[in-house]
DNA sequence: GTAATAATCACTCAAATGAGTGATAGGCTA
DNA sequence: TAGCCTATCACTCATTTGAGTGATTATTAC
């Protein structure tokens, strides 16, 4: 039984030329392609493909709400982007929102096949940008973007494990009010006001 | 100028195969080549190699550390991690440490030249099991781990972007001591102690 | 129909924390 | 040398929080 696709791309010309290029394999077929994502869950249901290729950038709702919908009602469908875009912003969100690969257009249209069978085959096909930027994603430490001081990083790095006070100070062996002092200081190049909010914004920014 | 290589890989028989494959290659060739990598920033320091592979499992240093030593040393060497190990816990403290790319050592020797290539190209070379798990890393949400009710989700949620307890309570429209009741039953689920380390240990597992 | 659970709210008390202010000592720099 | 920053510590005061206890209502499960 071939695989079966579902297409969802705004471009007419270009996704009917998808369509035409993997109808071309015996071992792929297109059972449906969509110019917008609205109605993605239905079709999904309905289609239970093996393989979406969505596109973001779509009238109605993106491709990223797009993913959401397709894995929220099926998630053995495999679901590969496919576009333009190469932002951090952009890529993130579709990572976040259940993506199997991202493909970026100017991906020779051959290379589509290899993607389709490694996405079946529990693999990821990236795009190499895209693949390294993912990777680049884990060196996190943004370099003290605050200008937090060794001292100050010492205690930020215990708070953010969760400790109280008192457990930082024994740790780094300095006065309970030495600590509230650093802390101080910490909060007021974060622009935070508390230390739970501190944690966060650490965490988040990847500070430590 | 043929592309220089480092091999760090203690089995004795496979570095040395590994060697001569790569140096069969006019484009490539093998310009070092040790059984552990202890010495490994002065090595790279030394011979300044494009692209370095990576065992993990070693006499002395683990590859996780040679990694971060490489990467210290010189920034521009690419590190392909080239191990037996598919675990969730060694493979992100490699990406973590900045490894360019991570094959399983079932590859197939020959895709270790497209690898290579990939990795000088600004990619990130990486098996295809490998590839799902990094991209499954972003799908957070383990789910719902602690049996958190939606009520005390949506609390943490809150908690979590640093709320306090009042503001939480508006949010939510709930009472104030609604909502520190949510939360001693969040802390009493997470096995933690106060609110700063619901909000690390949240973050950490991707609970929200 | 009763038991269990979730969601809601209230009250107390002690501990932890944030904010404000100030002080001392060492190191670096202009 | 004077000025500045860092690291250290101290004290006060009001607020926030954790812990303990208990109660009501609605829904679900058996």
């Amino acid at each position: 039984m071939p695989v079966s696709i579902v297409l969802f791309e705004d471009n007419d010309r270009l996704r009917e030329s998808l369509a035409y290029l993997l109808n071309s394999d015996p071992n792929y077929t297109v059972t449906g392609d969509y110019n917008n994502c609205n109605q993605a869950a239905e079709i999904i249901e309905e289609l239970a493909p093996d393989v979406v290729l969505m596109d973001i950038d779509m009238p109605g709702k993106t491709g990223i709400s797009g993913v959401a919908m397709v894995k929220q009602t099926r998630p053995d469908t495999a679901v590969i982007m496919y576009t333009v875009f190469e932002d951090d912003e952009r890529l993130f969100q579709c990572l976040c929102a259940g993506a199997n690969g991202y493909l970026l257009k100017k991906t020779p249209p051959a290379r589509l096949f290899d993607a389709i069978q490694e996405v079946l085959n529990g693999g990821a096909p990236m795009s190499p940008n895209i693949a390294r930027k993912v990777l680049n994603s884990f060196q996190q430490k943004t370099d003290n973007l605050y200008n937090l001081t060794d001292r100050e990083t010492d205690v930020l790095q215990l708070l953010v494990k969760g400790n109280s006070i008192k457990v930082i100070a024994d740790e780094l062996n300095m006065a309970f009010d030495t600590v509230r002092s650093h802390l101080k200081k910490i909060y007021l190049k974060l622009h935070v006001n508390c230390g739970k909010e501190a944690i966060a914004k650490a965490l988040n920014e990847k500070l430590i």
